[in-house]
DNA sequence: TCTGGGGTCCTAGGACCC
DNA sequence: TCTGGGGTCCTAGGACCC
């Protein structure tokens, strides 16, 4: 039967965690981890000790993801805990997009382990749909190691709830005739868009299944949700309308850099030195980009994990370091409470972007040849020669890192055109 | 024992203008 | 003698995703 749409979604099963075990089998380990209770967690030391990926038999203990590496002990003693190798997991993740290139010319990445496929017009060369998801899953599996789900339906939404039904290494089908027997029996907090907050609210409106949501009233959804009640209900009857295609990425919107540093900071000077090394990192990517930045965002939290932030529209649009590190010493200087607020982690995000071809010469802040031209020579060191290469000389024997932040090989936008 | 980092979108209240 | 109302911008905070 050939649909009038027909999107694949394709999902590394516990991305981090397989792409780690078959890297130690192909370097010779006897011990595959994904057979046994294990995580790919953080550093605890450095207080980034969180799970990030569980095995399916470290799931079956009660271990979720975001929980800390103490609590998911306790659970499984005898957990098997290994550390993130993010270069490896962008090699795959690369390695995947290939073959994927290769099945389709129309492939829409949503993050580092999953995208979407538009398979609508193919069946005339590629045949039934759910019998090419079975050629595409296991080509996936034989050729680079590691399982995925592949999700069929006649949109995005659909597709990607398939993909969740069960793991690994299966496919599935949702389509419209398949809502209520497939979807509508799922807890709600199972549907794309339910998540921590909306669950419990959901739940004192005695909506406990997706069904539940798809048949609920509109206005009891609008007076507790406002117009979220609108998209979630239509999420739950399947109604999602949005483009697959690499055409289709929204163009970025901010650009920032987030660390939790390994110790509680409660001077002015170690904080401005943390913001600078997160400037630096957020400055690099925008200039790399192309873009300047008018809105500068600081958020901070403090050793209670109670957090805030602070933002500033500046006069004129800028890419330059020094600038929005004056801005962001001044947002953190606004609103920190002083040697009394231990600061765990730190932020620093710019948004409100244009064009750097049009930049906007502004009478408040004239234009700094010789600012414009020391972030131009600091960019071209460190892109030659590693991020840590030069630093400020502030930093040396700090203790702190000259740049913070992670840059991300790829864009990764959220699916925010869904609906 | 201690809780990551990268994003996007929406809402609400106050300021300000006409 | 009485105190409108709509629109937009700015800022803070919360929700969601992977």
């Amino acid at each position: 039967m050939v649909r009038e749409r027909t999107v694949f979604h394709v999902d590394v099963n516990s991305a981090y965690l397989s792409w780690e075990a078959v890297w130690r089998l192909q370097h010779g380990s006897t011990l595959d981890l994904r057979t046994i209770p294990s995580v790919v967690g953080g550093d605890a030391e450095s207080r980034h000790g969180i799970v990030l990926t569980k095995s399916i038999p470290a799931k079956k203990f009660g271990i979720q993801t975001g929980e800390v590496l103490w609590q998911a002990r306790q659970k499984c003693p005898n957990l098997v805990v290994v550390p993130p190798n993010y270069s490896l997991y962008m090699m795959c993740h690369q390695a995947l997009l290939d073959l994927l290139h290769d099945f389709s010319p129309n492939v829409q990445v949503f993050s580092i382990d999953e995208a979407f496929i538009e398979y609508t017009g193919s069946e005339s060369v590629q045949g039934d749909a759910v019998a090419a998801a079975y050629r595409l899953k296991d080509r996936i599996r034989n050729e680079l190691g590691f399982t995925v789900n592949v999700g069929v339906g006649p949109n995005k939404l659909l597709a990607k709830m398939a993909g969740e039904f069960s793991k690994p290494d299966k496919v599935h089908t949702c389509w419209p005739e398949e809502i209520a027997s497939k979807m509508w029996p799922l807890p709600v907090g199972e549907l794309f868009g339910v998540g921590r907050a909306t669950t419990p609210k959901l739940q004192r409106l005695n909506i406990m299944t997706i069904g539940d949501l798809a048949n609920a009233p509109d206005e009891m959804l609008a007076r507790h949700l406002k117009s979220y009640g609108a998209l979630l209900k239509a999420s739950a009857q399947g109604q999602e309308f949005s483009d697959v295609g690499p055409d289709f990425r929204p163009p970025m919107k901010g650009i920032g850099n987030s660390s939790t540093i390994p110790f509680d900071c409660d001077t002015l000077q170690e904080a401005k030195l943390v913001l600078l090394s997160l400037t630096e990192m957020v400055c690099m990517r925008l200039r790399q980009t192309g873009l300047c930045a008018r809105l500068v965002s600081v958020s901070i939290r403090n050793s209670s994990m109670n957090g805030r932030g602070h933002q500033h529209r500046m006069d004129a649009a800028t890419d330059n370091t020094f600038r929005i590190y004056e801005t962001a010493c001044r947002l953190f200087g606004e609103m920190w409470q002083g040697p009394s607020e231990k600061i765990r982690n730190f932020g620093v995000r710019v948004s409100d972007l244009s064009l750097a071809d049009f930049m906007q010469m502004s009478i408040l802040q004239p234009y700094d040849e010789r600012k414009k031209r020391l972030d131009d020579t600091l960019d071209r060191i460190r892109f030659r020669y590693g991020t840590q290469s030069v630093q400020r000389a502030a930093f040396l024997a700090s203790g702190i890192a000259p740049v913070m932040g992670g840059v991300p090989e790829e864009n990764f936008p959220v699916m925010s055109n869904i609906v």
